[in-house]
RNA sequence: GGUGCCAUAGCUCAGUUGGUAGAGCAAAGGACUGAAAAUCCUUGUGUCCCUGGUUCGAUUCCAGGUGGCACCA
């Protein structure tokens, strides 16, 4: 199917963290009849609704969602496997709907879903763990040198500083038996819909008073207790959060509750920014202000 | 009121035997293909409280002010 042929619209709400995604998507939802997507790599964990502000009962009640809470913490889960659902969940979408909506925060998996992403092979949890302990025991230079053998050719382009990359190509090496960078072909998928992306832009300051409020009310809503039934559990990946890793240290007796909260705070306005870095690349966006609603309706039913 | 100590980056502080300064944190910018709310890289931020004095030159020494803290009345 061609992209100019269909009649099929993917809209897309990217934007940082507490930009108020959730109630556009679902003002979308509504107004276009249609489901939500959602593309948040902490919010499919059915354990930790409070501190990923995962949608509430409420608004689950207002617009259908899909790929919220339907994993435990303790699951594996990837990018590739995300495309995959999140493919399905569109696609059947689009059997009764031309619109669909797609919204989250995490980039990578955006743009999984928006232009593919390679088909790399997985790991054993057994080498993964083998690698890593390579890694701790043996320096970062252990891993480099034995990347230079494997893959001379990312060796050349790779982070040298960024032990996951190096940990995540050699794997792959391992595992394939191949080179790493003969995965990589960046070569974009053409998807059988049209795809219209919204940013959502606020001023730096009212941004970072949006985060202190909502840390603030992830509080009262009861993240703390979230946060301690989640404690035995602490060193899963899923876990590793914003939210829950600065309370896990002051559960271990590290740093005060007020500390922890402080650190909550300044680890999402970073990871906000993060977000931002990322996003700004995607020129594809089209950037609104959160109450430019009207705008923003003209936008996804605008023909081009 | 008296005495002592302090006043340097957004914050906590270091330092300059007199030649206009630097750490940590915060912040800003960036990277990113299966753990991505993860992981990693780069970069500054200045009336050195004010006014005068000594000096070629004062953030540094001296005096006075102002503010803070402590102790004594």
């Amino acid at each position: 199917m061609n992209k100019n042929t269909t009649n099929k619209t993917l809209v897309v709400v990217a934007g940082p963290t507490a930009s108020g995604k959730t109630s556009l998507a679902i003002k979308l939802a509504k107004s276009l009849n249609t489901e939500i997507v959602s593309a948040d790599s902490r919010q499919f964990y059915r354990e930790i609704k409070i501190g990923t502000a995962a949608p509430t009962k409420e608004e689950l009640q207002e617009a259908k969602h899909h790929l919220i809470g339907n994993l435990s913490i303790h699951d594996y889960f990837n990018v590739f496997q995300f495309e995959q659902e999140a493919l399905s969940c569109i696609n059947n979408i689009f059997e009764s709907n031309d619109y669909a909506v797609m919204v989250g925060g995490s980039g990578l998996y955006l743009d999984a879903v928006c232009n593919g992403i390679d088909n790399i092979p997985d790991c054993p949890q057994e080498l993964r763990n083998q690698l890593q302990n390579d890694y701790t025991t043996e320096g970062l230079k252990f891993i480099l040198d034995k990347l230079k053998q494997l893959d001379p050719e990312y060796y050349e382009i790779v982070d040298k500083q960024n032990p996951k990359r190096i940990l995540r190509a050699l794997e792959v090496c391992l595992v394939s038996g191949k080179t790493y960078s003969s995965f990589r072909q960046y070569k974009p998928k053409e998807r059988p819909f049209n795809i219209k992306k919204i940013g959502l832009l606020w001023d730096r300051p009212e941004l970072v008073d949006r985060i202190h409020q909502r840390v603030d009310m992830m509080l009262e809503e009861g993240l703390l207790d979230e946060v301690k039934s989640m404690y035995p559990h602490k060193n899963l990946n899923s876990l590793n959060t914003v939210g829950y890793k600065e309370l896990f240290d002051h559960f271990d007796n590290k740093c005060t509750f007020e500390f922890a909260i402080e650190k909550i705070k300044t680890n999402t306005r970073r990871y906000a920014k993060r977000q931002m870095t990322w996003f700004r690349k995607d020129k594809k966006i089209q950037w609104f202000h959160p109450n430019e609603y009207e705008e923003i309706i003209k936008f996804v039913s605008s023909k081009d």
